[in-house]
DNA sequence: TTGTATGCGTTATCAC
DNA sequence: GTGATAACGCATACAA
């Protein structure tokens, strides 16, 4: 049989009630009996059932990640930075993957909470903007995080990166190695990265003193084949840009295939950059310029905030880094 | 408050048991009460609580997924198919990254298991093939499904994939293309289907009367920098292979990368081939000639079994797919 | 600094 | 078919 707090507490010789003190870290514990008391747990290889715990306590010992995203990338480093933070705390964590869109959203999460009784949950955009499941954590007054908020940002903590400040300094930087037509690919409306990064991109192209111009500017969809059609709308222009900017690699990936199939010679007949949304880049051939993005620690923050239960209701990490790599160039001389 | 069962019963006029009978779906509970109930359990919005249930029942309507892998879409693919079995059995699912050759990983297990009762834990490779922590899963008794183990195949229940059939069909088609000199890259050798899809390589080249060469095959590690270094060295032969199969996506990666930097054109110079263990294989150029394999459906038969509870003790799911796109091409004339 | 009595919300046992 | 009552393993309130 599994041991119980019983057994320790026989072992040690002391009452239960003493070694849920240890257990619990609390005050008023002698050093002597504290030892005594871990030498019975450490003997016992005694664990604590959470079940027992949550019924009793106000505490699960578990959080949920709720998520919905179609790249596999940018879910593991979410999942590997919540799940690093909650290792530190001797926490467990519940994998909640969902449809943001859905009707049931907020009754899903409702349930989740309800039956599990977690002690807080991170949510991951875009669910993070999904009002309903928002209103389902505040009425049960259970913590919450949102890593990348689109909207209401001022509703609850939330962790995210100066989207805007990386979009600038990647157009800045093709500006400054003499690109003048500069074509840009939106990413998916639901994100609201996607405005902040167009308006990143119009930000530079202001300071530089050139001309937006709307036909450099397509929509897309964050995938490869919205890259594609993108990408070949761009080239088909009478005179078409030197570099594109993609929202993301999945779509920066969409351009270069299309520039492969036009036999330009990259980077010299076109330079191509993206966001570094899903570690695509460097995979690809050439290797994408892109803007690295900090997924992961912004998720081991979130969890951070969750645990630490920081008052300032709204705590944003701006964070970026633009990484250079090696297939940028300077347009043809042209 | 949150409702309780008490609650149920009061509104419905049955007892606590009753309500629990309803709940749980045993049988003896008149249709009459059980439409009361359950229309009470409706109005109340009532959801039982897992600790509750744990404590006094023998479920926790938890399992666990044990992984350690680098590759995020093969995680992904893994939980995305483990939940889809898990929503429909109304289980949520504990997320438990791990170190698959940590000394402590017996340990963390079994910590996992005293403190959350999980029903059944579900292993992926390669922690598949780490025997202490079978061992502390079968000394506590609880059911475990591992998703292609390395070894021991029939300690448990599992599912997989027929690596060597699957290598072997892909290498025989590229004989039927005319090939001859085919390059073989190795996959890392903690992963046993390294070791079956090598076997299916080999098999397939018997079958066809062309002799093993040692100098074709060359060791890798699954990541893009081995592929490259196996690349160069297999296209620095006196007589180089015309097409190159390597075991996942990520090294072939890195073959394509060589060729282009060899300004080799593809296929027509070289056909590269590869398993698509990343699901990278359409955002290459060319697109690959990929093995597609089928591992949400092989993580979704996982949890099946683990609640089906299936008798037989080993039940393997021999399931392969081979794609062909439009990368491969006949040798050279040459 | 430590111990006792009580209850958390559900299922199990055993009676009716 | 249904219900009373005792668990389950721990934390809480209160007492000592």
């Amino acid at each position: 049989m599994r041991p119980t707090i019983k057994d320790v507490s026989a072992m040690a010789g002391v009452s239960t009630k003493t070694v849920s003190r240890v257990l619990n870290k609390e005050r008023y514990v002698s050093e002597d009996t504290r030892i005594r008391v871990e030498a019975a747990v450490a003997q016992l290889n005694f664990r604590p059932s959470h079940a027992a715990r949550t019924l009793a306590g106000r505490r699960s010992f578990q959080i949920a990640l709720i998520y919905d995203n179609h790249s596999p990338h940018y879910i593991h480093q979410i999942q590997t930075g919540v799940w690093n933070r909650c290792l530190e705390e001797g926490v467990r964590l519940l994998a909640q993957p969902c449809d943001a869109a859905s009707p049931t959203l907020a009754e899903e999460v409702g349930g989740l909470i309800d039956q599990t009784q977690v002690d807080g949950v991170i949510l991951s955009s875009p669910v993070t903007d999904a009002a309903s499941a928002l209103d389902e954590l505040e009425r049960r007054d259970i913590p919450y995080v949102r890593i990348s908020p689109g909207t209401e940002h001022g509703r609850s903590s939330s962790v995210s990166m100066d989207d805007a400040q990386a979009a600038d300094e990647m157009t800045s930087h093709l500006i400054a190695l003499g690109h003048r037509r500069i074509g840009f690919i939106i990413g998916h409306s639901n994100h609201a990265a996607s405005d902040l990064r167009l308006y990143g991109y119009r930000r530079a192209l202001d300071r530089a003193g050139i001309a937006f111009e709307p036909k450099y500017v397509r929509p897309g969809l964050f995938d490869f084949s919205s890259g594609e059609a993108a990408a070949e709308r761009l080239l088909d222009l009478p005179s078409p840009p030197t570099a594109i900017f993609a929202s993301n690699d999945d779509m920066a990936a969409g351009v270069l295939t299309v520039a492969h199939r036009r036999g330009l010679s990259l980077p010299r007949d076109l330079s191509v950059a993206g966001f570094d949304d899903t570690a695509l880049a460097s995979q690809l051939w050439p290797p994408l310029t892109t803007v690295r993005q900090p997924t992961r620690d912004l998720a081991y923050a979130a969890a951070a905030l969750l645990f630490e239960r920081e008052e300032d209701p709204v705590h944003r990490r701006l964070a970026h880094e633009l990484v250079i790599r090696a297939s940028t160039a300077a347009p043809p001389a042209a």
